[in-house]
DNA sequence: TTGTAGTATGAGACCGGTCTCAGTTTGGAG
DNA sequence: CTCCAAACTGAGACCGGTCTCATACTACAA
């Protein structure tokens, strides 16, 4: 009755090399295909391994070779198209160099984020993928670079942190987006985002704690400013996701103002759903009440009447290319640390128009 | 230079010892929280360990335990919202239970899923979620469940198979959806799915390997055949995935023939926004030229003009399911393999009308 | 024939935890 | 004061692989 007569016990390489009538030294080289041997034994032992319906147990391999074969990617929110791709784009590049994929989901909560992390470290991931939820609280991510272990940031640059980072110009392309909104001739704009804020109204950049949010809405602001509008930090809507219906009620609030913006850039995809749907409730018509730009080309975007214009970013390539950053770092690559800025592209479709009525200053 | 001396060498266990003055099995007491110990000792060993910011390395205990505190999840395509909501719904679960999830992704290719399934038995996963690719070919699922492994199969149920299961009632939902079209006078229908099937025409039920889908068309013949419409399989469109656009020339070809069907059933959103996209190319209006129906309320079949009809199933609860029924089993249940069979929910919106013209026979 | 290089194999340490078992202390009961 | 049980601690086996090292054997050149 003692285990090793448990008709369940996995099979293992003494197992293996019992049947087979060779030491497990040898079993095991063939098994794991790295010693010398010879032809007839290793038939043999791949004979004695099929019967028994041997496999390998990765969890030893790996606490033996120290390499666990696998890479950690945490996320702010998986259910935000963006991050899916992002993770198509890093499980397919992962896969075909021979690394699995561990996912944990940040929900934009530093402390989950630090959890997260501290179960993949745990885990003896071989690198990871980060998009961090706080610039201000890297102490974890500082620990990470320390100890060695490969680390790459995504979407959301820090600074002075010595870590690849794969993003996208954010500021250049907010500050595009936001000309085609001015050049149409607005000048009540509103830049719009999800991100929770202390306070919850705008007051500076130095409060936003999410890089490529900053960065989106400093380029927002020079734009404005640009086009010689006052003021414009006024344009920033903190609409925070936090309760349920929380976002939709700050969203409905702009949209039924005294004087409501009459152009809009969206942080993401979410946020400008929302937004759309917002119009609808309250009767607003796009463009011709409301001229609306969001990032991300979300698949939504290109179907609805009219269709919204977007700032389209390479999510699926820049999770490769996180990847493949990370997966040579692994491999021994020791260069000094690279920051990869992918190029947006901008999709004009049919939601920018003209205001309705020119402000008195035009 | 021996590699104890390495500064990046992680903390083990024996270092906290050494540093705290006790054996190597008494820090571990500790560091592990199970066995008794003097709380000065206690003191001891935890201030050792914050010093030297000792960090326990899982794959290590999961070895000596038999325990990884890891489920895998195998989906058909991650950049699905289905499976993508699925997932959040697992991970949710499991993370609340302390559990943590690698999800790997089989593309809906039997080889992928059995590679994908080899390498998560290799981790020594705890237990396993797969949505099955093929139910013609599953005796790699077998295996699975003859070792003992606790597996849940997600939104695929596959008969004779001894492992739970956690789906809605396909047929049933299918049927009733095709009611609302042949209610409304349509009798040239069409069930459009992209599923590959071998030969790419559609010949019978027996040829389809995904029994959801298999379900649904069972469900779409039986409501035409009885609504008095012969011959409903002539409907049946596979439009296979494969090469890029293949999918949606299949639609186009199905969209602008002779006698083109009056209303549609799609398998899942992702064919529905082909359709959609098609419709907008083609220049059909719908519900006037063309009624829809998709499965899964997706988050752009809400903002279209006119919003379309789905069929609403509870993703993100089947997903909760199927981590609560594997963490069961995982923790020693050993109940008789259940079948659950979630509700789903017809949401009307606006994309069935009547038939632009009604057929002769009606 | 002997020396030597090279190949094939086995024995056993090792990775970093868990866990059993035996030995030591301590405390309360008799 | 003695005895026994419970609490605590340490030594070392164990999980299932990898990998180093020593040994046995082969073959070829000198």
């Amino acid at each position: 009755m003692d285990k090793k007569s448990s008709p369940f016990r996995p099979v293992t390489v003494a197992d293996v090399a019992r049947r087979a009538e060779v030491s497990k030294a040898t079993a095991a080289r063939v098994l794991g295909g790295y010693g010398p041997v010879s032809d007839e034994v290793k038939l043999r032992v791949q004979a004695a391994a099929k019967a028994l319906d041997y496999r390998p147990n990765e969890l030893a391999r790996s606490m033996s070779t120290g390499k666990s074969g696998t890479i950690g990617v945490v996320v702010g929110d998986i259910e935000n198209a963006f991050f899916g791709i992002a993770v198509r784009g890093i499980s397919d590049k992962a896969h075909r160099s021979g690394f699995n994929v561990i996912l944990a989901n940040s929900g934009e909560e530093v402390e989950a984020e630090k959890a997260a992390l501290k179960v993949l470290v745990g885990k003896r991931v071989d690198g990871l993928i980060v998009a961090p939820a706080d610039n201000r609280s890297v102490g974890h991510l500082r620990d990470i670079v320390r100890s060695r272990r490969p680390l790459v940031l995504f979407d959301r640059p820090i600074e002075d942190l010595a870590a690849d980072t794969v993003a996208t110009d954010d500021r250049e392309a907010a500050f595009a987006a936001t000309q085609r909104l001015t050049a149409a001739g607005h000048r009540r704009l509103a830049y719009v985002t999800a991100l929770n804020a202390e306070p919850p109204l705008f007051i500076g950049l130095d409060q936003l704690y999410t890089s490529s949010v900053k960065a989106r809405i400093d380029g927002f602001l020079a734009a404005c400013r640009a086009a010689g509008i006052v003021e414009p930090e006024r344009g920033v809507c903190l609409a925070g996701g936090g309760a349920e219906g929380r976002q939709r009620a700050a969203i409905e609030r702009l949209l039924s103002a005294a004087e409501p913006p009459t152009a809009i850039l969206a942080s993401d995809s979410l946020v400008a759903f929302e937004i759309f749907k917002a119009t609808q409730t309250l009767g607003l018509g796009i463009p011709a009440d409301l001229s609306l730009i969001s990032f991300y080309d979300a698949e939504w975007t290109s179907v609805t009447t009219p269709p919204i214009s977007v700032v389209d970013q390479p999510v699926y390539d820049m999770g490769t290319r996180a990847a493949e950053l990370l997966i040579a770092r692994i491999n021994g690559a020791a260069p000094p640390a690279r920051h990869d800025v992918l190029p947006n592209r901008f999709i004009e479709r049919g939601s920018v128009g003209l205001p309705r009525r020119l402000p008195a200053t035009a």
